[in-house]
DNA sequence: AATTACATGTAATCCGTTACATGATTGA
DNA sequence: TCAATCATGTAACGGATTACATGTAATT
């Protein structure tokens, strides 16, 4: 998914400015499935304003920058829709944790035990923040993808606890 | 991790060609954490020959391009201990399927059910392919990752099958 | 006194994919 | 006969990060 399409699903749910698009990808519920920093958001947001997909409202604060709140338009939310017919492919996960498992192995023996460990803390780290953020009264996908995130971790946790003496 | 460290791992393994290299990463035992072209993968082995961290042999095939077989150096395999020392740091996980089913919700509600249907056919595939590729004889960390991947596949498998009335 | 949070934006740079270029052999 | 596999490589292009640039206010 490239970034606009990104910026105008988050649009969806909510008018948002630049700085708490960034938020949530960076920490709320996006953040275990997707990323982008200020330097992709912004010149996103100007793009989709200039189309007439989003538009841009400021709000004047005293003592602070102006605020820019984008929100989806008619048109925005179509292109969303047309965007979301397209099968959504593969995930794309880079671990460099497995990488370096599997080289560590051959080379760094001693390591492979320090870096399932780090590796396993984590993973506790990451569930506890997911918990945090889960709100057990929405039942709407924002819940459910957070508990899929809560899923997913805890079983690679569960793996590793229980195989880490195969290799360390 | 960058392509060359990735090659540099991966040469540690056993001596391999280019042509190996993107076949290992697109669908071998690496498939599932990484990825990478052609054109980088090529590139990158003439950078390392350069830097002498790894060497080359050239294999003579009647009928058939000629094969360079690289192998990791001594200082190749000094340069890949001190990259494994660093944090690995955390997963990538781009999961365009998540995204476009928190933002499906909100503007087409009818994609939920095919994006869902979808997503558990693919795991399924997914968990068939890596169970092909495991061999239960290897007690190292090539079995220890490959059998990862499936824990964490049949988590997320499970959860959508158990989960996909709240949203469908 | 220093760091974090708020708030926006640009430019340089890096890194990688896609498409292009070449060419023989084998199996459907 | 057509697609796929084997095998290597380059150039154009795209997309995103990093660092830069600026400034206030609250918190530690």
């Amino acid at each position: 998914m490239e970034i606009k399409t990104l910026c105008l699903g988050i649009l969806a749910l909510g008018d948002a400015t630049g700085y708490e698009i960034k938020k949530m990808v960076g920490e709320g519920s996006f953040s275990f499935f997707s990323e982008a920093s200020y330097g992709s958001i912004y010149p996103a947001l100007t793009k989709l304003t200039d189309l007439g997909l989003i538009n841009c409202r400021v709000e004047k604060q005293e003592s602070r920058p102006e605020k820019k709140i984008y929100s989806l338009t008619p048109k925005g939310r179509e292109a969303l829709e047309e965007s979301l017919t397209k099968d959504p492919g593969p995930d794309k996960n880079r671990s460099e944790f497995l990488a370096a498992l599997l080289f560590a192995e051959a080379v760094s023996p001693g390591r492979v035990t320090d870096l399932l460990d780090d590796r396993i803390r984590s993973h506790r780290d990451k569930i506890a923040e997911l918990k945090a953020i889960s709100d057990p009264d929405d039942s709407g996908a924002t819940a459910f993808v957070i508990e899929y995130g809560i899923a997913v971790q805890e079983a690679a946790l569960g793996f590793l606890t229980s195989n880490k003496h195969r290799l360390a």
